[in-house]
Order: C-alpha cells, then sequence, then structure tokens
DNA sequence: CTCCATCCTTGACCCAGATCAATTGGGATC
DNA sequence: GATCCCAATTGATCTGGGTCAAGGATGGAG
C-alpha cells in the first residue's frame, strides 16, 4: 500500500467519502462543490458514456460497480479498469470521453458539471495535488495490469484477480487483513474474461482447477472464500506487495 | 493528439524542451529550478534504477530511449513504457521506485533533486497541474496498451508498436505526418517482446511476414520504411486515432 | 583480414488457451 | 411445482504463438 493515508471527507449527502475530496478541503471549497453537485443513477448493463461521446461532467462513484472498457470494431473488448464506490471519473480539460463506461451493477454517481469543478480546481490548488495522487495510483495500478495481460499464464491472471477484488473488498470493509476472506464477485464470468485478455470458458476452467486444487471455495457462482490469502498470491505469481488501487 | 498543446520551455543547458516545465513558468521558477537541476549519464544496458529501490530525484531525459519495466522472479518481463525525450521519471511524493528504468541507448537525463522540487510544486500550483495532465496522458496510453496486449494478434501487436514508434519519431522530428514514413527502430527484437508480451522469435517471424506483405519495408535490422500509413493502421486493427503519446 | 560477440532469422514441434458445441444449474415468474 | 432464461460448466478439437535448436548477418577489436 503506497497510497498516503489522506482522511476523506464525506460530502454531505453520500454514503462514501470522496477521494477526490480530501480533508484538506475547507467548509467553502465543500460548499461550492455542493453548489455544482448532481447524482445520476444508472442499471446494470446500461452505458453510462460511450467513448468518444462529449463528456460534461465529472464525478465519483457512490455506490455500485462500473467498468471502463475499449472496443476494437470486431467486437474483441478489453475493460481497462474497475471503477468501485470513491473512484472518479472523468477528465478535467477535455472534451470526449476516452473510454466506454458501462455499469455492472446498478450504480449512483455523484456528478460535478465539468465548467464549475475545473474552476474550483484553478482556484484550489490541493485538489489538483489530490487528483495527481489518484492519477499516479491509477497508472501504477494499469501498468500492473500491464504485465498480468502481458506476462501471466491463465490460473496465475484469474489468481491476481481474485486477489486485487479480496483485497480491495477488505479495504472498503473491515479494514483488518484477516487471512481467511469471503467477498462476493462482482463480475460475471464474460467480465472477468474482458479483464484478463481471456475467454469465459477458461476463466470458468481455471475457476474450477483452482476449486479443485483448494485455493479457493465456491457458493454458488460467485460466492467466494480463501482458505489462504497466501496461498491465492503464490498461485498469482506475484513478487510484489501487490498494494494496488486498480 | 489530445494533449493540449502548450509552447514548452526549454532549461538553459537542456537542448529539449521539458514537458514538466511549461510556458507559465516565469523566470523566477525557472531560475529556481535551474538551482537544484543536475545531469546523468548513463550507457546502454545500465539499469538507471530498481524497482524498489528509494529514488531521491524526478527528472526526464534529454536524450536517448530508456524504458519501464516489470519484472516476476522466475525472470518474465514486462516493459511498461517507453521513455523518449522530454519525458517525465519519478513520483513525487513517495520513496520508492515502481518499476526498473533501464537505458536502452546512452541517455542524459535532466534530475531535480526530490525535495526541492516538492517544495517549488507545493509553491507553483500550475506544474501540478501540467504534471496532471501529463499523467493523464501516460494513464490513456497504458490503458490503450492494455488492449493491445489483452486482445491483439501477434501480427496486430508488431504493427501497433510500429505504428506508435512512427508517429512519435515524426512528431518529434520534422511534424509533418508525411504518408510515407522512415525511421529507425529504437528497439531490439527483444524489448519489441517485451513490450509486446511476445517473444523474440515471434517478433521476428512478424517482422518477416509483415514485410513479405509488403506492410512495411527492412533495410538492415532496424531501418524501417512504410510505404502506406493507412495499411500499417489498418494491419493493427486500430479504430481510434491513435493519438498516442507513450 | 579474421575473430568474436551480439542480434536476428528460420525451422520443427508442442501446448495453453481459443473455438465450437452441448448440457447444467439456479433464480425469477407464473 | 413447472417453465423460462441466462450464467456457468464441461467436453472435443483446433491453432497461434511458445519452445527448442540451428544457422546467418553485422560490426567492432585486434
Amino acid at each position: 500500500m503506497n497510497a498516503p493515508t489522506f482522511t476523506h471527507i464525506k460530502c454531505a449527502d453520500c454514503p462514501i467519502r470522496h477521494r477526490a475530496v480530501c480533508a484538506r478541503c475547507n467548509a467553502d471549497e465543500l460548499e461550492e462543490l455542493d453548489a455544482v453537485k448532481y447524482y445520476r443513477t444508472y442499471e446494470a448493463g446500461q452505458t453510462v458514456i460511450w467513448a468518444g461521446d462529449p463528456m460534461n461532467f465529472v464525478g465519483s462513484v457512490v455506490s455500485g460497480i462500473a467498468t471502463l472498457t475499449q472496443t476494437m470494431e470486431d467486437g474483441r473488448t478489453q475493460m481497462v479498469g474497475l471503477l468501485l464506490p470513491s473512484d472518479f471519473v472523468g477528465r478535467p480539460g477535455r472534451d470526449g470521453a476516452a473510454y466506454n463506461v458501462v455499469a455492472t451493477s446498478d450504480i449512483v454517481m455523484c456528478c460535478f458539471r465539468k465548467k464549475p469543478f475545473e474552476e474550483l480546481m484553478a482556484k484550489t490548488p490541493h485538489i489538483a495535488h489530490r487528483l495527481l495522487e489518484m492519477t499516479l495510483d491509477e497508472l501504477d495500478a494499469a501498468r500492473e495490469w500491464m504485465l498480468v495481460l502481458g506476462r501471466k499464464t491463465a490460473r496465475e491472471k484469474i489468481a491476481s484477480l481474485l486477489a486485487i477484488i479480496a483485497r480491495r473488498d477488505a479495504s472498503l470493509s473491515s479494514g483488518g487483513a484477516a487471512d481467511q476472506m469471503v467477498f462476493d464477485l462482482p463480475l460475471t464470468r464474460e467480465a472477468m474474461a474482458d479483464y484478463l485478455g481471456l475467454t469465459l470458458e477458461t476463466v470458468s476452467r481455471q475457476m474450477s482447477a483452482l476449486k479443485k486444487d483448494g485455493v479457493i471455495e465456491l457458493q454458488g457462482k460467485r460466492h467466494v472464500t480463501i482458505p489462504d490469502m497466501g496461498r491465492l498470491i503464490d498461485e498469482a505469481g506475484d513478487d510484489s506487495d501487490g498494494g494496488m488501487l486498480m
């Protein structure tokens, strides 16, 4: 874990702490953000933004899960990011969206109109600073993922993904990194495949193999228990601490 | 090309324009940067920084080419970025390097000690702003590359890499995007393989195949002519404008 | 000019994961 | 409980790219 530990502040109505808004935001600034803030909701499966479309807001996910994907004309798609609650979307200073943003579950987003947000950012340097931090974290995560995509085997890929989801889940809920972990997969096998650069059949087969080998336990299709986190990380072939934020 | 067109300023002695230093830097700021600036040189093949090592400077490449790589214990390596002149290395606000930085050719870097640079950054918001721009560009490039690594065939991967190098080369030199392009590959077949998640044999075979099919021409091993850029982009399977910065 | 090292090419073979094709299972609806 | 639907599993087969191995080109040192 390499991210600096900011104490995030909740904006008035959101049940989450926006990572873009840090402890250094004073009351005036928060009020100003509040004034241009509004909510959007999307249903599972809905596309929030199409790549290339103009995008007149930025914002963060309040609840639910969304994905960033890129697509080729023939339909091959690659997920390039996973948006969990508190994650930020949108690029200040550019009009068009770079990726498709798709709601994987029902989601709520807290949005700021882009123009006022940019103006506020220009006035309050520490917001830009905080965004830089977050963007650097995402860049690290993306590059970590390049290693997964380019060099890992199918089994290692699956283990890497499970490890990341387990860790994020743990850090969002309790905080204590217990040795045994239990969570629900927020992704279909197909979405996992798109994230990992595999086919859904291969994902399914490797999940079964990991189950047979006792690395994971499955209750139903989505509910996962990891009896030994160290074992899973071994399977992922990770040398790094894996302190990822993606 | 989505990067805003800053007019970069040359620092006194460097023959390049530092992207981190933008037109809005005033004389005082430039002088302050100059005061903490120094040069480092590395020979081809030398490792500039090992992942995890403490890194007490940030800086940008003045001449030559370096790569960012990640490695697994068993030696599998994945290149996660390519550093060309004017590219920035180092993360303000963190101690350890996240990747190996390796000089591919002899390189000269213009470095700033980290502490003073951070202090200057805190004082002058537009430097943080500029770094945010650059980091977002890199993030876009990394995510574009995830599509390449996860979903493209070997032939498409090679074509994608050649297209990127051709474009960067063109934008660094003349500026005019001629239809016919000529350049020298800055990478060995092995480095290309590490970038693309392939083996060097596959790279070699696909280069030969592209040559046989008239997509590229080769004079010697490294000198490449692209008779028809459109054709190459077709081969890369790119729908996007491909305005990459990586 | 020869030697040597490094980088590159090409061939033969193999295997991990893709592809094509049935089933199976489990939750919602009637 | 019966039916439908969609996610997931599992099997059979194929193939792109990896692996192993044997040369070939190029260039610098002596």
